[in-house]
DNA sequence: GCTGAGATTCTT
DNA sequence: AGAATCTCAGCA
């Protein structure tokens, strides 16, 4: 089953930490279909978060983090990486999770090589789309959680917010 | 129009 | 520690 958009309606600190143990699937043009466990991700919350792109403001590339939740958010940065995400939370509610690390695949820009996922999906509903989705599951996991990568420009309190969730084996 | 920075990764 | 590599935002 496709999580549904109600999954992603909620704040990205509940989602972000409940999209451990779950499977990111990719169905390729020709059939083939990826499936792996999410081991990683990354809170993005808000315009007051200074490591969120949503803090420069509304933008045409910050616009899909206003919507409702269940809209993919896909970038390009340093030229070379994608970096995959998806908008969580209520409308004109600019959060995001980061999929950070998958089984096999750990490295944000990694899983998106490896999945062949590029800004083709920016903006498309991950919840209605037969090419990239993820998987409900009902069970349990366990993480930890660590500050998040990347953000020294971020500023003394928002780089040190715990809000990196790592599945524990 | 031009400039600089960036939610990374791999090599030296 | 540095390179690869390009889009977007900010400013002129």
């Amino acid at each position: 089953m496709k999580l549904s958009q109600s999954f992603f309606q909620r704040d990205v600190l509940e989602v972000a930490p409940d999209l451990l143990g779950k499977k990111l699937v990719r169905k390729l043009a020709d059939g083939t279909i990826y499936s792996y466990t999410i081991t990683e991700t990354e809170a993005y919350k808000g315009e007051d978060d200074l490591a969120c792109h949503a803090s420069k403001g509304r933008t045409p590339r910050t616009e899909v983090m206003y919507w409702e939740g269940g809209y993919i958010y896909v970038y390009l940065i340093y030229g070379m990486y994608y970096m995959l995400n998806v908008v969580t939370s209520k409308k004109e509610n600019p959060q995001a999770v980061l999929i950070r690390g998958i089984e096999n695949y750990n490295g944000p820009g990694k899983l998106t090589k490896a999945l062949s996922i590029t800004n083709e999906f920016n903006k498309q509903l991950i919840t209605m789309n037969e090419s990239l989705w993820i998987d409900d599951s009902v069970k349990k996991v366990k993480f930890r959680t660590d500050v998040r990568v990347g953000i020294d420009y971020a500023g003394e309190i928002w780089k040190n917010k715990p809000w990196r969730f790592i599945l524990i084996e």
